[in-house]
RNA sequence: GCCGCGGUGGUGAAAUUGGUAUACACGCCAGUCUUAGGAACUGGUAGGUUUAUCCUGUGGGAGUUCGAGUCUCCCCCGCGGCACCA
């Protein structure tokens, strides 16, 4: 026989592929569909890199895998064509980017079947191609009469050497994504997707879909949704404190602030706006020490976002002459300027609660400004004992707890409770008429019996939830906290009573924390000698008027509707997310199909001139306007067919929007009348789509955008795209780094199909690690992997034809591999062909049936070699169109299973029994076991517990 | 700083989701065959010692359990993302 050659293998069974018209599908064909999608590439002059070698290998086994399963599968390939590299490449060359990408694509195609990967590239979609961005074009102009798209001048993030806006997901640590330019802002006017709209929607649809759920979280991070409250604060001037109070009235003036913790607005002690907010300028005259202010605005204007990030101390003036007022309690407080307050985010003002918020407290203990503290923390038991009863009322009790410090050592006076597993320091309730004070110090004395106590402080009132057990009732205690030490260690008797109840114990300060039992304490004591800090999580009302006692929560709530009521404010939800600007000042992207009247009015170009092609007379030296209007072509096509005067829109399109809706035209990328016909829209949504997680800001959201806007607009009928999602992980070198051109370890998958052939650098990338966890491309190992190929090979040397029966281990092989490649498991798929193909090398014989049903299974991962020794064993058809077998469920079960024995959890010895034994016999079979035994004779057995078919084991 | 993910032999990694930790593969060691081998094949390969009905062992520490890589809490380390979003 001959030896394994996977070249000339590989290089017929491609060239078969391509003759054969049997892999064409039939698209009409949707009862019995699967869309499985893979990112499609960008088509850059290196060619295919490895990470698309991995997630293109792992589609491509999906798709080969579902297709034996009797699936019609849409496996669609195509090219995010247009883009900057191609266009940059012309600027250096001269060469125009439709040609580069042609022959990058060309290139893109040939590895793709090098590598055995099953694309129909007659159905290709190519982003670049009027073909395709018709229909770009298309959707732009539904969205743009469905109102979601708008032109505006505002800042916007502007790369200097890309010579183009682009969008905040493009932004990186304020440098831009591709080149790496700092990133300034500057004022362009550009055309919006109103994605904003769909903030809401897009956040909770994420609920229904099956995507990796960090994938999900950082998603929603990303869109940011904040529910909280605007509150109007009243402008007083200092000045104008004479006026009538119905001249006031019709000057009032407010500042409106956007916060998520309405239930601090008690302890305001300043207002902040942003340096770019018009209140500012409306102010203006009102304000005592304008220059000042005004020269902080001009000096953080001209600071970069990063300079505003990294600035270490945070910096403010005070607008003197002007003050706010908190409408909850009518305290009137400074307001500043100050560059920590971002303009593009909620009102651009906020209120500061230094008690409760960091950035505040920062900027608080720097300028000296008064900190106030309205929220203490509040312990929830939710654990039993103790749980508290959600459903049931609470009954609130004002509490004492003390905390007594020894007289000469660094220790504290503790209760050990007797009849619970309590541990605490001295509580209890005041008795009537006693100061907080007083009720502390005779707890003391009845607990444990000291009396000389001197008063270090009072600290921090804290508050605790909980089902009081033996009271029957939901407790809501509110302690004062008294700090103690003790002058000497003089004491009276304590009462039976109390001796009954708890002993009295001194535990050291670094004992303290273990031995306490309830958190609240555990919580003072952590924080005795604390510096002040702000305490920025949600707690229980105090210093709030009415609303002391509530919880942050209930607070909120009722704070809210206050405001509501008095016309003061409302209930407001925010969202980090903006609307996306898709305007690029670049040539190679899709014409925006819009044209402008002499009066500078645009309009959409109609529908009878879409395609509204890309101009070609245009020279690509960036100017920073766009390219387009260099174009006399485009020039003269305006004017033929809307008149004198009027103009192009010279911007193109961010190609991130080519690429939000190509999954949409792969069913039916030919039709020339409509994206995609009503009937070959039953292949959609996509039903698993396979790429990086580096896609989860833009592309992923953007094209869930997409979907959610055609289908309002009622294009689509369904409202996300992806329904599953799974990312491969990154391709490193052997010692774990990032591939990179300048580090010099750029793997070309070209060289190492050359060098192991294709069918084995597509099983290691499989095998090597989880689909999505990084692989180490570490040549030393792929050996393994192509040793496997080999031995499969050379088994045939062992087939005999006679009908032998298949044994159970090819049977557990088929279940394994199926049930793993359905979710996606590949490397133990292969892993358990390989324990197959170990057992079957052993054997001197394997029967033909055998044989086959491996090498079935084996194909989606190596299908050369699979085609090849297919077509060798006399079959004509393609391994492709055979069937993915069922495994006998019978076969697979073992006759006989090792009993574990584990006595008080170790395990003591295997005993070989029947598979179908009963509880009983394990039992017994356990106990008479001479190991055994040896470990439990003489003791008393106290249990024993029977997992079937795994363990039996004894405690004694 | 915040969020997410992870830490298992010399290495890449398994572990039926609480039930024999280290499957499969690389490497290494020994052997077979060979003119030779950086080929192939066979066997071995977590550590310890008292070498066997043994003990220890999944980043560290505690806990729950008959039983923990898996669950809970605290800490350490690595990776990825976000970063003044009120």
């Amino acid at each position: 026989m001959e030896s394994y050659n996977p070249k000339e293998i590989e290089a017929k069974w491609q060239e078969k592929w391509l003759e054969q018209a049997s892999e064409k599908i039939d698209k009409d064909d949707t009862k019995k569909k699967f869309y499985i999608l893979d990112m499609f590439p960008y088509p850059s002059g290196t060619g295919l890199h490895m990470g698309h070698t991995e997630s293109y290998t792992a589609s491509d086994v999906f798709y080969r895998f579902k297709k034996m399963q009797g699936f019609n599968v849409l496996h669609p390939q195509g090219f995010d064509a247009f883009g900057l590299p191609a266009e940059n490449y012309a600027i250096k060359t001269g060469v125009p980017p439709i040609e580069t990408t042609k022959k990058n694509m060309e290139n893109y195609i040939r590895q793709m079947q090098s590598l055995g990967f099953n694309y129909d590239f007659s159905e290709q979609a190519i982003t670049s191609d009027p073909e395709y961005y018709k229909w770009t074009q298309w959707i732009f102009s539904e969205f743009y009469k469905n109102g979601l798209v708008y032109k505006k001048t505002q800042k916007t993030n502007w790369c200097a050497s890309c010579q183009t806006v682009i969008a905040n997901e493009q932004v990186v640590e304020n440098k831009c994504e591709r080149c790496g330019t700092e990133i300034e802002q500057k004022e362009v006017p550009t055309w919006f997707f109103k994605i904003t709209d769909f903030a809401e929607e897009l956040i909770a649809d994420l609920d229904d879909v099956d995507w990796p759920e960090y994938t999900k979280k950082n998603q929603r991070a990303w869109i940011g949704k904040s529910e909280g409250a605007e509150i109007k604060f009243e402008i007083r001037n200092s000045k104008s404190e004479t006026n009538s109070k119905s001249e006031k009235q019709n000057t009032k003036q407010f500042i409106e602030v956007f916060t998520t913790r309405v239930d601090t607005v008690f302890g305001v002690t300043y207002v902040v706006v942003a340096p770019e907010h018009p209140l500012i300028a409306q102010l203006e005259s009102q304000i005592a020490n304008r220059d000042e202010i005004f020269a902080y605005i001009e000096k953080s204007k001209n600071k970069t976002e990063l300079d505003r990030m990294e600035a270490k101390e945070k910096t403010g003036v005070e607008l003197e002459g002007i003050k706010a007022v908190n409408p909850f309690n009518g305290e009137e407080v400074p307001v500043f300027v100050a560059d920590y307050v971002l303009g593009s985010y909620g009102t651009g003002a906020v209120m500061a609660v230094p008690a409760h918020d960091e950035r505040d407290f920062e900027f608080a203990k720097k300028y000296n400004l008064p900190i106030k503290k309205v929220i203490e923390p509040c312990f929830d038991q939710l654990a039993e004992p103790g749980k508290i009863k959600w459903d049931e009322a609470f009954v609130e009790r004002d509490a004492i707890l003390a905390i007594v410090k020894h007289w000469e050592k660094d220790e504290y006076l503790c209760l050990q409770w007797k009849k619970v597993d309590w541990r605490t320091f001295i509580t209890g309730g005041p008795e009537g008429g006693q100061s907080f004070e007083e009720a502390a110090r005779t707890e003391i004395l009845e607990e444990t019996g000291y009396k000389n106590l001197k008063l270090i402080k009072e600290l921090p009132m804290v508050h605790s939830r909980f089902y009081h057990v033996p009271k029957k009732v939901n407790r809501f205690a509110h302690f004062n906290v008294f700090y103690f030490e003790l002058k000497d260690g003089d004491k009276d008797n304590i009462s039976d009573n109390e001796q009954e109840n708890h002993d009295t114990v001194w535990v050291m300060s670094d004992k303290i924390e273990q031995f306490l039992t309830a958190d609240s304490h555990k919580y003072i004591f952590k924080n005795l000698n604390n510096p002040e800090v702000s305490f920025v999580e949600d707690g229980v009302l105090n210093n709030s008027g009415e609303y002391n006692f509530l919880t942050s929560e209930q607070a909120r709530g009722k704070m809210t509707a206050w405001l509501e009521e008095k016309g003061l404010g409302k209930k407001v939800v925010n969202y980090r997310l903006r609307d996306w600007s898709i305007s690029r000042q670049r040539y190679w992207g899709c014409p925006i199909p819009i044209v402008y009247s002499p009066e500078g009015e645009p309009h959409l170009v109609p529908e009878q001139y879409l395609p509204w092609k890309l101009p070609e007379d245009v020279d690509f030296v960036p100017t920073g306007t766009s390219p387009l209007a260099k174009s006399q072509e485009l020039k003269e096509r305006v004017e033929k067919i809307f008149g004198e005067c009027w103009t192009a829109e010279y911007d193109t399109m961010d190609t991130f929007v080519d690429s939000s809706w190509y999954f949409l035209r792969y069913p039916d990328v030919h039709n020339d009348k409509e994206f995609c016909s009503q009937t070959r829209k039953a292949w959609l949504p996509v039903d698993m789509y396979i790429g990086g997680a580096e896609h989860t800001y833009m592309h992923l959201l953007y094209a869930r955008f997409f979907v959610k806007a055609l289908h309002k607009i009622g294009h689509l009928s369904f409202n996300e795209p992806f329904l599953k999602l799974r990312h491969q992980g990154m391709v490193l070198d052997k010692a774990g780094n990032k591939m990179s051109k300048s580090k010099g370890n750029v793997i070309n998958p070209d060289e190492m199909v050359e060098k192991f052939g294709a069918d084995s650098v597509r099983m290691y990338m499989m095998f090597v690690a989880p689909l999505e966890d990084a692989v180490m491309w570490n040549e030393e190992n792929i050996v393994g992997v192509r040793r496997f190929l080999e031995r499969v090979w050379r088994l045939q040397e062992k087939i005999v034809v006679e009908n032998m029966v298949v044994d159970s281990l090819t049977h557990k092989t088929i279940k394994k591999v199926g049930e793993d490649v359905e979710v996606m498991k590949f490397n133990t798929a292969i892993s358990q062909m390989m324990i197959l193909v170990n057992a079957m090398d052993k054997e001197k014989q394997i029967s033909v049936t055998s044989y086959e049903l491996l090498v079935t299974i084996l194909a989606p991962f190596a299908p050369h070699m699979a085609e090849e020794i297919w077509n060798k064993l006399g079959h004509s058809e393609s391994i492709f169109s055979s069937a993915w077998p069922e495994y006998d469920s019978e076969l697979i079960k073992d006759e006989k299973i090792k009993l574990v024995i584990q006595v008080n959890g170790k395990v003591r010895d295997t005993i070989e029994v029947n598979a179908e034994i009963s509880e009983d016999e394990a039992k017994k079979v356990a106990l008479e076991s001479e190991k055994i035994k040896n470990y439990i004779s003489g003791k008393e057995i106290r249990k024993i517990i029977y997992v079937k078919n795994k363990l039996v084991s004894i405690v004694v």
